[in-house]
DNA sequence: TCAATAGTGTCTGTTAGACATTATGGA
DNA sequence: TCCATAATGTCTAACAGACACTATTGA
């Protein structure tokens, strides 16, 4: 009979920069992973996922690895999920927990790494087809953070008129009315994820590959 | 401790249209699945896919589903499965075995029918992103058939001379310098797919959601 | 010759990216 | 005043889609 885990692989931005949510094994780190013995799979991940990282804005499946990998539990199959905590909410993680930048990955075992490997891997690829950058912001954010968080996910810069062009052609935000001043500079406009109203007939046929 | 099985959703092209492989059981119909006890996950996904559909030109991993949905082998999870078969391979599958449309998957189990639906979701998703259009083409194909595999899978018509631009710039196929006259008209040349180049650089953001 | 399909050239409106400029705060 | 950041306007090259046209076969 296979032994079954679920593993989370947390993301949140850290220090202006991409972070992975980890939890001391002993001398070792791992991925957040609980026993899974049956019942309803994504209200088990979700309760794995926001004892660690607390408040989740997403969560969603990102693969399954089998024992051809080593792995904390020695589980016989891991289901791997990618959890995005906004920043805001990434303070309070328990005590045996710690973000870490995403090169600290290489530390786990073999299994855990594919799985944060291929969580990644899934947020990156979703970036454009769903609002998932703007789980890794408060509900309120300046169009700076959202761009910073796109490049984030991304790994590359973005331009910056483009990026709000496109934003104000999809009517993807809506202003909230404040302000925020941040050290030196004009401050900034906060924005909130605007209701979807109408999703744009997509154009031609791309080939991203 | 959880039962675990196996499900696979395999789409065809049959009669200008996508279909999806059945087999039956009993007085009903059912996605192909199979027990799983540990071992490689992608092998046995292989194979039962394989035994299936014959030859199978890509299969991912399209989800997880539990109990909240009833399931032929009533397991306590099945890992759902998407397979794409080349349509002159699709012709020879077990004889309890049979393409069916799309619109019969209202016929499947619960389950199966949100396996069936998580399949057809990923290889839409992924259209623009992997050459799962061409998984569903033998390896010599025309430009026309490998329009038509778009738009069945994308759902929507497709510009002829864009797609083409499209195909050209990405210097994604290439000519096998043989020609098929197919009834009337003017033959078309064959072409397949090319190996990678060079990656283009992405465009800008987009927000296709 | 006609019908049918393959394949291409041209035009136009849209958009991405470069660049520059204005706006508004703190030091 | 100077500097840093926000926000926006303008220009250009690239591209998507429409349309028409040529090319090549079978009936």
């Amino acid at each position: 009979m296979p032994t079954l885990t679920l593993d989370v692989a947390a993301f949140a931005i850290r220090d202006d920069d991409l972070a992975v949510l980890m939890r001391r094994a002993g001398a070792r780190w791992e991925l957040p992973w609980a026993r899974h013995d049956g019942g309803a799979l994504d209200q088990a991940a979700a309760r794995l996922a926001r004892e660690a990282a607390g408040r989740v804005g997403w969560l969603s499946l990102a693969g399954a690895f089998d024992e051809t990998d080593p792995h904390p539990a020695n589980a016989s199959l891991s289901l791997a999920f990618a959890a995005l905590v906004p920043h805001d909410a990434a303070d309070a993680v328990p005590d045996d927990h710690a973000w870490r930048t995403l090169g600290d990955r290489d530390r786990l075992q073999a299994r855990q790494q594919r799985i944060a490997d291929a969580a990644l891997a899934l947020v990156r690829d979703r970036v454009d087809r769903a609002p998932v950058a703007f789980r890794l912001l408060p509900a309120a954010f300046t169009l700076a953070e959202l761009q910073r968080a796109h490049e984030l996910l991304l790994g590359q810069r973005v331009h910056k008129a483009s990026f709000r062009r496109s934003l104000d052609a999809a009517a993807l935000v809506e202003p909230t009315g404040e302000w925020r001043t941040e050290g030196r500079g004009r401050p900034a406009q906060l924005y909130r994820l605007a209701k979807r109203k109408r999703r744009a007939a997509p154009r031609s046929v791309r080939f991203d590959y």
